[in-house]
DNA sequence: TGTACATCAGTGAACGCGCGTTCACTGATGTAC
DNA sequence: TGTACATCAGTGAACGCGCGTTCACTGATGTAC
């Protein structure tokens, strides 16, 4: 065996890193194998020996994101999920300004609804699961303050996840910062998580 | 002049009306010049004696929208904008299952909006006049109930577009109503509509 | 330790295709007489 | 009313390009002796 066993595994791990990037900042059409293989230091020619498509390659990208839960890594500091206001931190984490800015490393559920609408089954699976992640922090969250009430979780994710994708299509930056602000207010109103410390 | 002179405008007006359901469909990338011009009777070769480019008709199928304040008209009936729940009938209208399953002719903010954050200042100011049109439809609302508060106005239609949109890019069509409900719900409560008739 | 070798990760030319765009042409139209 | 004609809306072949995908090849690697 001419190359130790973790190389390939480790070259296809660099490809589907930087499919991530790419895929966040241009969408599925706009980026090419070329590109995908040139981010991985790589050409062309090798890609078909690690995926089967570019599809292929386009549903894990957007499945990796589950393993990381992407709400906790913005606004600078790493949400303490242990805490009693986790799920506090991940709104404001959500909806920070930093996660508004950083397109390359954003939530997928950010950069891409309209094409993840557009795709077949297993991306919007994908897409699906990491939503459902965050529904259950919320949903758990509001538990601990009053009877549970899962609509209520499922509509500050997607007050969380909507409000992102607004913004972000939005020309005047004061009118995206300030749709941001107005829903961080709100959904930590509904939650009743604005009065915790 | 060997046609009339409102014949150019009407094939002008022809195309434009198509693209914006293909457009909505498939989105920028997805639809091709020879499918614009089928979808008027035309052929091909005759698309640049209308639009300078594919991009300037993507911008003005876009901005076409706001001329028909596009969620006055799903749930079945017309909404009544002078009527005291207008605001309450919008959300509704919006929010609805009808609204949900024609993508076609549904709301470009719904259909369109990571396409739209990739896309140039012309695009993204025609999706923002969208959205602020919105945006002033419940604030004076809000403004009869009690006092001025345009950020709730901004996370409200931050809701009803970003609900819809995550609701389109989900797998399991029962999650996605319970996301549209949800978010029906918790919107007019926010608002205080849901108690008026 | 040094060398010949088998393996297979990675290369880059090539293919076919569809696209946005151009352009010389055609033929339907309304008008002038 | 009928016909010849000028106009220009619409046609479709052609162009160049970039893309996803394939494949015969190259050369870096770890191993066996």
């Amino acid at each position: 065996m001419p190359y130790r066993p973790e190389h390939r595994a480790n070259t296809r791990a660099r490809i589907l890193r930087g499919a991530r990037t790419l895929f966040n900042r241009r969408g599925f059409e706009g980026v090419s194998i070329d590109e995908l293989m040139a981010s991985a230091g790589l050409t062309r020619g090798g890609f078909y020996s690690y995926f089967q498509s570019k599809s292929q390659l386009y549903a894990e990208a957007v499945a990796a994101w589950l393993a990381e839960t992407p709400w906790s890594q913005w606004d600078g500091i790493n949400v303490d999920f242990s805490a009693a206001d986790a799920a506090r931190q991940c709104v404001r984490a959500y909806l920070s300004r930093q996660h508004f800015e950083d397109v390359d490393a954003s939530c997928p559920m950010v950069a891409l609804p309209s094409d993840v609408a557009r795709s077949d089954r297993m991306v919007r699976k994908a897409f699906e699961d990491v939503f459902k992640a965050m529904v259950d922090l919320f949903d758990e969250s509001l538990r601990r303050d009053g009877p549970r009430d899962r609509g209520r979780a499922l509509a500050i994710a997607g007050m969380c996840v909507g409000g992102m994708v607004v913004a972000r299509a939005l020309d005047d930056l004061g009118l995206a910062d300030a749709l941001r602000k107005s829903t961080e207010k709100v959904a930590l109103e509904i939650a009743g998580w604005s009065r915790s410390k």
